[in-house]
DNA sequence: CAGTGTCAAGGTGGA
DNA sequence: TCCACCTTGACACTG
């Protein structure tokens, strides 16, 4: 079933992870220690039906952008894991999926530090792919199209830069297909900035995600609006239009943190300034919901967003 | 039962 | 060469 017309082509806002109103988590885990079959099952079951609440909750709130977890599937790439959780669970992601698409709604992932594309230890590498294979598998189970991202950063620089952003080329054409699709690089706090991902994007067509933070304190030469836009023209019709994390400075400085709440006037000074860009927004703000309705309504106000009919 | 140390996985930079 | 830090929530143990 395809998107509803009044929703496509209409910015969407979304949080990470994590809803602090609605009492459950979809990323409920346990000590690998403690890990069973049963176990696993068992959270796996009590996650699933979470995110469904969820989603449900951003649905009522205009919120269409969410990141899931990659707690989803507690352990999945841990050689511990034998569990078939594609197949035992294959009904509820198929039903998760359609009320995603459904709905309009667009869904990010973000594996976190441990995956490094371009790691010279070739054991970190293979642990990486297989992480992001669970990853795409998450996506996959749920039939959502390549417009379903999963953002990862470069990886490390170990001292070259040079050589570190053509490892990550290389291994990166060699990954599946169905990691290929849907993988997009961010540009990092330190490490690599757009300009970097723009260098990477040249060489291998992957789409550069905007982290308008990470811009900040980690600039390449370029403006806000500037960054969103180049950044922009590395994304496909079928990838969708340019997801961008935005987040606020932390107040009093400590540079990487993330606000507690989304500062108003600052995000729709971003809006204003990065008005030409078509692009959807992933707000990392540490109280999550809340922000990204205050989100949607600055966005509605601005003319940014349109919410759904009825 | 509240408080708190620790948790699969890495890279970086200072000592 | 080693260790704290990055950033984060929540599991699971301790008293």
């Amino acid at each position: 079933m395809p998107a509803p017309d009044h929703l496509t082509g209409a910015m969407k806002i979304g949080y990470p992870c994590i809803n602090r109103s609605i009492g459950c988590s979809s990323g409920r885990t346990f000590r690998l220690a403690s890990y069973s079959g049963e176990r696993l099952e068992e959270t796996v079951r009590e996650n699933l039906r979470c995110l469904q609440e969820i989603l449900r909750f951003n649905l009522r709130e205009c919120i269409l952008f969410f990141r899931i977890t990659s707690d989803l599937v507690p352990f999945a790439s841990h050689p511990a894991c034998t569990a078939a959780w594609e197949e035992t669970f294959a009904g509820a992601f198929a039903d998760l999926g359609q009320f995603i698409r459904g709905h309009g709604m667009r869904i990010s992932m973000h594996p976190d530090q441990f995956v490094i594309i371009n790691a010279k230890d070739p054991g970190i590498v293979e642990r990486s792919v297989a992480e992001l294979r669970y990853h795409a598998a998450v996506l996959d189970a749920m039939h959502l199209d390549g417009t379903a991202k999963i953002q990862v950063h470069v990886g490390g620089v170990y001292g070259d830069r040079e050589a570190s952003m053509q490892r990550f080329c290389r291994e990166y054409s060699r990954l599946d297909e169905s990691i290929l699709r849907r993988l997009v690089i961010e540009n990092d706090d330190s490490r690599y900035t757009v300009a970097d991902c723009l260098r990477i994007h040249e060489e291998t067509g992957i789409p550069v995600l905007f982290d308008a933070f990470h811009h900040e304190v980690n600039p390449s030469g370029t403006g806000v609006a500037e960054a969103a836009d180049l950044c922009s023209a590395t994304w496909r019709g079928k990838d969708g239009i340019l997801m961008t994390d935005y987040s606020t400075p932390f107040p009093g400085g400590r540079k990487g943190r993330h606000a507690e709440s989304l500062d108003a006037a600052h995000f729709s000074g971003f809006l204003a300034e990065t008005a030409p860009t078509d692009m959807d927004i992933m707000l990392e703000i540490k109280d999550k919901e809340a922000s990204a309705r205050l989100a949607v309504g600055i966005a509605c106000r601005d003319g940014r967003f349109r919410p759904p009919a009825g």
